[in-house]
Parts: structure tokens; C-alpha cells; sequence
DNA sequence: TTGTAAGCGTTATCAC
DNA sequence: GTGATAACGCTTACAA
């Protein structure tokens, strides 16, 4: 592994002269630029970021925090984020939290032991407090759950609103509504769209499923229990195949008997059939925002919005009527 | 940002005895080590890791190298991956080379910057070369491009073979063979497997598709193709479940009609209906012994076994029948 | 335009 | 047992 001290040697120059060319910054005169440049190529140098990073004090790596790996959504996400990142010049570091508080401490440390120039939290868990003593960069996605720190999340009220609209202008009266766990910002955000625009004359039977892992059991139970609904609002699109194979083995048909709404516009959505109509959150839209905003918080640059909303679409596919 | 030597002035020693106490290495007074300690404490002390790498060579840092991020496959590898990785007191930094030879270039310079520890690699990409000039403990997964390498991959002939054999067994005599792009190691093993239970009488139609996001028309209209077909081996669940789609589109029952084996056993093979028979790959264990692996290599520890063969599992359940 | 040298926060060697 | 101090590979004043 060579250094700056070989190539200095081998180009006849001081480091500090190798330094310059390097990072392009102060004079250097243009014969020894390349005398400098041809000694790298030779050696096949390249900087220590180790090195760099301590003189610095910032280690051009990005955390990004998220509650698991195996959801659709989050993986769709952490790809366009991993994407943005490296194309930021900067090196993404994992963690997965698990919603676990341990394992999220554990994390906090070594945060800060690598000097890490930014997070991205994706945290269910409640611990904003830990976090912001550290005084690194830091944005929420999908939360906003302090006031100080710059956020980025779908427009998950008006998710919510979209799929009751829909759902209602095509005549359901009896909504089942399978939602994520109700102490999640983006199921109450959800919720509070979609009930803004029910009726007194519009019966809604809400039900908390996990996400990750819904039981197809309890949907088929919660279903049967409900022969008569004609609409039903899942918040991920697994849970809405799951309803709609429930409702399948009932023989009831879809769209006609019930309509069912997803959320999240996953590639599965439109692969299966029938394809699920959906509320579509835009992860390529979400990830280049947040390491757009992440690479402003770093260069201290100004935030012009400090809660960044992005808009969600309602996808119609087969599961719902045409207007 | 405390330093060692904020913590030494505090605890009136040298940094020296700090650093010993940290590491516990050399002696060092049980009087003097409580001193430290609660100096430590009070000032909220981290060691900086970017320092300590810089000096001893070693970042503690692993990186992963994926093909993709959301295969639901390598969504559960990573899991266990991260999980197993933080456990043993390391770092995950992620690289997902989306098959792109450029961005996987960009990441081999970074991960010689970094110093990192060791290179846990998925890659279909042929670079095997650069990766070795690195001088980084390095181990494959699903792949054994070069006999100097460690490898963990499931026994994907195994895969193939149980399989065969269970269609066969069970009677049929016109299979459809739907695996994935034919240069992948992992499919090549698994054909191999499959065909060596094969008899003459036995008629098998193979298609390549993507394991990404495999075409739903595309299955469909080779099913069409093959109407008197009276078994699927779909080498991922995600086929699988879009050939059993377009099976009951036709209105074949399944199993009676035609049998149907996946591949990987995700989460959603047992959640949908019909559930899928699969065979089942264990994620955890390659994820376990990969980083078992790794570790042993990074301390310079001797492999028992180079190239280990993880088992797969025939997994029955709905679409095929019992024996 | 270039070189010298201090310093980033650690660890390890060697005296004491 | 403990403390100076050199070293890790780099950047950046400051001098020349």
C-alpha cells in the first residue's frame, strides 16, 4: 500500500506538494502536477481516507437507520438511497434497529466513534434525545418527530384521504380498513386522511396488522366477520394480496362485490393479478430528496423547507371501479 | 468531543494509562483504573475508531457487495448479514453494485481507503482480479469464481435434484423449467441438479427470466404454450407464484392438474394460497457461517473448510402432492 | 511555487 | 505501574 510519502519521494516533490495536486487546492505548478499525477499512476496510490478523515474530522460516511430490511417498501428505498449516496461521493453505513433499543444504541456509539457526516433515521424507536446529542447532520424519513430535525415524508394524510375518496365516490357504504400499528406517525397520518372524508352514513371497521409479516389468517377472520363490506383501504400492498385472496376464496369478486386499495405501489402491485390498485409512494422521490437535503445539512448550507412533504398518487388498477 | 487527552488531564495520568485502561492491556493500578474510568464517564468519552484504524490498519469495517437490494431473497440475506456482522463487533458498509462494473470500481477504490477488514461478495460481475489485487479477506456467496476465494453457497444441485425428484415422483412427464438468467452460477448448478434425475421419458421445456421482476406475461404465455404440462419448476417463489397465477387463469387445479416447486422459501410462499412447496434456502445459516467465515479469515485463523455447502430443504406444502 | 513541520486521536515501545 | 514519545497517513499554516 504506497502513501503520499512514496509518491512525494518518487516524484522528487514534498507530500505537501502531492497534497496539493491531490485535492487541487493551492498553487502548483504544472510540470510537477504531472510529474506528481505519473508517480500516482505508478504506484497505484490512493489516499488514505482513514488518514483524511481523522485531520478533518469527517469520515464522508452516511448512516442510514431503518426498523428492518426485509419490507418491500424499506428495500425499494434503501436502494435508492444507497444509489444517492455513493453518487454523492459519500459511503453509506447500515443499520438495521430492528426496532430494538439496544441494538440502536449500540449504533450511536460507533456514530460518533467514526466521526459519520450524516443520519438518516428511519426510527420507530423513541430516542430523538440520544440522537441529537450526538451533533451530527440528521434527517427523519417517514417521522417528524422533533421539531429540529429536518424531515421527509410521503403525504401520508392525503394517502389516506385519496383511498377514502376513491373508494367512496365508487358507492362502498362498509369499509374495512387494515392498517399498520397504530403507534406509527404514517398509519395515524393515514388514518387521519382517510377518515377527514367519511360520512356519517359510511361505516369504517379499522384492524392494526403488522406490516412486515401480516397474518393471512387473522385478515381471512377479520374479512369473514364482514361479509356484507364492499371497500377495503390496506396500508401495504401485502396486506391488500392477502384481502384479496381472502376475498377470493369467498367468491367474492373484485372489483364488482368489493374494492381493495394498497399502499405503497410495490412491484408486486402491478404483477399479480388482480393488479392492485394502490396509493403510490414514490421511494426514488423520497431517497434523492432526503440526500439532497442531507448533503445541505453537511455544507451547511440553508434548508429552504425544513418538513418536506412528497406526494403520494392513487394508481388505479383492477381492484377498484372506474370513476 | 472528548479526547484521550481531556479524559488523561482529567484523570491526572497520561494518555498512555487511559489507553491502557481502554484496551485493557499491560497493568495498570486498580486505583488508577476507576480514576480513569469515571473521567471517562463524566466526560462522556468514545475513543475516535477513525484514529485507532489509522494506526493499527484494520477499520473494522466489513463491506457487503450485492447484486441487487430488493430481490426478497438478498433482502433476508442482508438481515442476517448486518445482524451478524454487528454482533461480531464490526460495520457494515453497503455497496449494491447493481450489476454495474463502473459503480462496482468505485467501491473497490473505497474499500482500500477504508482499510476495510473484509468483503463479503455477492457479484455476478466477473472482477474477480480486482478484488484479489486488493490484498483484502474476501469470501463469496452463491458464487465460486476462483479457487483462492472461500466460498458459501446452498447446494443448489441439491436444489435442482429434489426437485426433479419430487415432480417425478409424483408423476409428472411434461415440466416447464423457469430459472433465471443461465450465466448465474447458482442457475447453472441447479439445472445440472435437476436434469440428473431426469429420464428419457420425461420432456423438459426450459426458460430463462429475470429473478428481479420476471415478466407475468411472459410466464403466461409459455404456460399457454405448454397446456398439457404437468409440472413448474420455478427456480424463485415470486415465479412460482406467477405461474400458479396464470395456471388458475386457465383453470388448472393445482396440484391435481399441475404441480408447481418455487425456490428460497421467502416469507410470501407460505402466506399466499395455494402455499408454495419450495425449495427452502437458509438465509441464516449462510449469513452465520459467512461471517463465521470472514472472522476467521480477518484473524488470520485456518478455514476447516473452504468451500462450504449449505443445505437446501425440500419445503411441501400446497402445490404439489404428498408422495 | 514549493517545502517544513505541527497536528488530527490513537497505540505501542521503551525508559523510569 | 506509569509516562514520554514516535508513529499511523494525511492536511494545512507558515516560511522560504
Amino acid at each position: 500500500m504506497a502513501t503520499i510519502k512514496d509518491v512525494a519521494k518518487k516524484a522528487h516533490v514534498s507530500v505537501a506538494t502531492v497534497s496539493r495536486v491531490i485535492n487541487q487546492k493551492g498553487y502548483v505548478n504544472e510540470e510537477t502536477r504531472k510529474l506528481v499525477l505519473t508517480a500516482i499512476e505508478e504506484l497505484n496510490y490512493v489516499p488514505n481516507e482513514l488518514a483524511r478523515s481523522l485531520f478533518q474530522k469527517r469520515s464522508h460516511i452516511v448512516a442510514v437507520v431503518m426498523p428492518h430490511l426485509t419490507s418491500y417498501y424499506f428495500s425499494d428505498l434503501l436502494e435508492v438511497i444507497e444509489d444517492e449516496t455513493i453518487n454523492a461521493n459519500y459511503r453509506l453505513m447500515i443499520c438495521n434497529s430492528m426496532d430494538n433499543p439496544e441494538k440502536e444504541s449500540k449504533y450511536l456509539k460507533i456514530f460518533e466513534q467514526y466521526n459519520v457526516d450524516g443520519i438518516i433515521l428511519i426510527s420507530n424507536t423513541n430516542r430523538i434525545q440520544d440522537y441529537q446529542k450526538l451533533h451530527i447532520p440528521m434527517i427523519e424519513i417517514d417521522h417528524n418527530l422533533s421539531e429540529e430535525i429536518p424531515s421527509i415524508a410521503s403525504n401520508n394524510y392525503l394517502g389516506g384521504k385519496l383511498a377514502a375518496e376513491k373508494l367512496i365516490s365508487t358507492g362502498c357504504r362498509k369499509i374495512l380498513h387494515f392498517r399498520g400499528p397504530s403507534n406509527l406517525v404514517t398509519v395515524a397520518e393515514r388514518t387521519r386522511g382517510f377518515h377527514s372524508v367519511l360520512t356519517k352514513d359510511i361505516a369504517v371497521y379499522t384492524y392494526d396488522l403488522a406490516f412486515i409479516s401480516p397474518d393471512p389468517l387473522d385478515i381471512e377472520e377479520k374479512i369473514n366477520n364482514h361479509l356484507d363490506c364492499d371497500g377495503i383501504f390496506c396500508e401495504s400492498d401485502i396486506i391488500a394480496m392477502l384481502a384479496i385472496q381472502s376475498l377470493k376464496k369467498i367468491g367474492k369478486k373484485i372489483p364488482d362485490d368489493v374494492q381493495v386499495i394498497g399502499f405503497d405501489n410495490i412491484q408486486l402491485a402491478s404483477m399479480i393479478e388482480p393488479k392492485i390498485t394502490t396509493i403510490a409512494q414514490s421511494t426514488e422521490t423520497i431517497g434523492k430528496t432526503a440526500l439532497n437535503t442531507m448533503m445541505r445539512l453537511i455544507n451547511g448550507e440553508i434548508l429552504e423547507s425544513f418538513n418536506q412533504i412528497i406526494d403520494v398518487e392513487l394508481i388505479e388498477r383492477d381492484t377498484t371501479k372506474k370513476a
